[in-house]
RNA sequence: GGAGAAAUGGCCGAGUGGUCGAAGGCACUUCCCUGCUAAGGAAGCAUACGGGCUUAAACCUGUAUCGAGGGUUCGAAUCCCUCUUUCUCCGCCA
């Protein structure tokens, strides 16, 4: 056979579109996407006929295939059976051509939908109509004139300049202490979700297949974000993409299987860089480290029961939280509205940390809840009471972005004669000191 | 980079053109027997999707799937081609 049904499942569930196609139109208005509904029902209609009309050739082709080969057994002559299914072949393959075209047809649509929004979401239009959920920690007050963390990093090795001498903007060089800082941030992270929060460990791939991508969410709506990259002397064309976030690779390590329900919550961390193309950001953020197209990240990734997966959500949260607090940084919880969340998830929240130079709150984390939008992509199930398989929940979540976090630290711990304090969790890993400066 | 071997259901492992979705074993589930931490017997036990029925499930029925994709054939796990992965040997290499 030259097709098989559903290799990669559509990300919605197909079903929800047959039975109420309006109300899945409907939920996906509140994130401002709108839903083609007649092209659906129409490519549906057609898929329906088209698909009894290939079986049913395909069980006529069997039962006569049987037959003959009785016949055969029994030392009749075939010459008539034969005569028979003569045209059978000629039908049969234009019936599955017609009907593996349609299919693909619907396939692809069904990849570029994006995922419903849980109920708890607020409806919205953009940023502006998220919702703070909480605000922990106080800003500092300067009593001297605050720099951004270009300005105080200057002096202690982050160096943009060269960054960009080897590899163009949104490229940065960190050197000696700074470097330190920004690797120690990293540690104590990793050690955090491990020690403290039973995430395991992780270090994975950083060029990934494009199937792994589809899995994830990132494919095929959203290849201008990603670095695409091949090997030297490959004229094949085969791409492969470096990840633009360990969500990637950790989501991806349950793809295509069946795990068992009693692993669950299967927890994971990695500490990894991110690759991100930034297409369509141009002019935003260009200042500093904040949009780097290379940044580190450590992840969290739960896949989860989906009876506690929202649950997990507000641990996973928690967790990302604890880091922010560990290092005495103010920050914001928000919920984002329906409008405002990326293409994969259900629900959304952000951390926000306090940049006392931009005097505003930034991103650093983004916790999210995909549902079984990504399990259905990947086809990553476990098997429930009734022994039966059941698509998985996965979440993903910062806990936190490195570089933001070192900008954080940077601005947040300076000081008048600019040096910078190093939080005190930090200082093992620094070896003790207590104070960078230049 | 060169040479060779392999890929079958949760696992092991048969199966080289025809009633094979796939023997057998293990594991698992239910039942029987057994009064004991063992053994024996019976049955069941892949996934996805379509159609029918239905509130739904159950159920009935069909199709597809033996690493992936093509091809030959009335008919492919079985023959041919391409690819992927794994293993062994040689070479190269951080």
């Amino acid at each position: 056979m030259f097709f098989s049904f559903f290799a990669g499942l559509p990300m919605l569930d197909i079903q929800l579109l047959r039975q109420d196609i309006t109300a899945v139109a409907q939920r996906l208005a509140g994130r401002g996407y709108h839903l083609e509904t007649e092209q659906f029902t129409q490519l549906e209609a057609e898929r329906k006929t088209l698909q009894v009309r290939m079986q049913e050739l395909q069980a006529k082709r069997n039962s006569v295939s049987k037959q003959i080969g009785i016949a055969k057994k029994n030392g009749q002559d075939v010459a008539p059976i034969m005569a028979e299914v003569a045209s059978l072949g000629d039908e049969l393959k234009a019936a599955e051509a017609a009907f593996e075209q349609v299919q693909q047809q619907q396939e692809q649509w069904l990849l570029t939908l994006p995922n419903l929004p849980h109920e708890s979401v607020p409806v919205g239009k953009d940023e502006t109509d998220n919702v703070v959920v909480r605000t922990v920690g106080t800003p500092r007050e300067f009593d001297f004139e605050v720099k951004d963390h270009v300005d105080v990093g200057a002096a202690l090795g982050l160096d943009f300049d060269t960054g960009a001498k080897l590899s163009g903007a949104r490229f940065t060089v960190l050197r000696g202490q700074i470097a330190s800082l920004h690797r120690a941030l990293a540690q104590f992270m990793l050690d955090t979700h491990t020690r403290q929060h039973g995430y395991t460990e992780h270090y994975t791939p950083y060029i990934v297949n494009s199937d792994v991508l589809y899995g994830t969410g990132q494919l095929p709506k959203f290849a201008d974000d990603m670095f695409k990259v091949s090997k030297g002397g490959d004229e094949s064309g085969h791409e492969q993409y470096l990840i633009s976030t360990s969500e990637i690779t950790l989501t991806n390590t349950v793809r295509d299987s069946i795990v068992k329900a009693e692993q669950l919550p299967i927890k994971m961390t990695a500490h990894s860089p991110c690759f991100r193309s930034e297409a369509g950001s141009y002019g935003r953020d260009t200042r500093g480290m904040i949009r780097q197209h290379q940044f580190d990240k450590v992840e969290m990734v739960q896949i989860a029961h989906p009876d506690h997966s929202y649950a997990a959500l507000e641990e996973m949260v928690g967790h990302a939280e604890a880091i922010l607090q560990a290092l005495a940084l103010p920050y914001r919880v928000i919920t984002l509205c329906t409008g405002d969340m990326g293409f994969s998830a259900a629900k959304t929240y952000d951390l926000e940390v306090w940049l006392p130079a931009q005097n505003t709150y930034r991103e650093i984390s983004s916790c999210s809840n995909c549902e079984d939008f990504q399990a259905r992509r990947m086809l990553t199930r476990f098997k429930d009471e009734q022994g039966k398989n059941r698509l998985v929940h996965t979440l993903n979540g910062s806990g936190l972005a490195v570089g933001r976090t070192l900008v954080a630290v940077l601005e947040n711990y300076q000081n008048a004669d600019g040096s910078v304090t190093v939080p005190a969790v930090l200082r093992p890993y620094l070896g003790g000191v207590e104070t960078l400066r230049a």
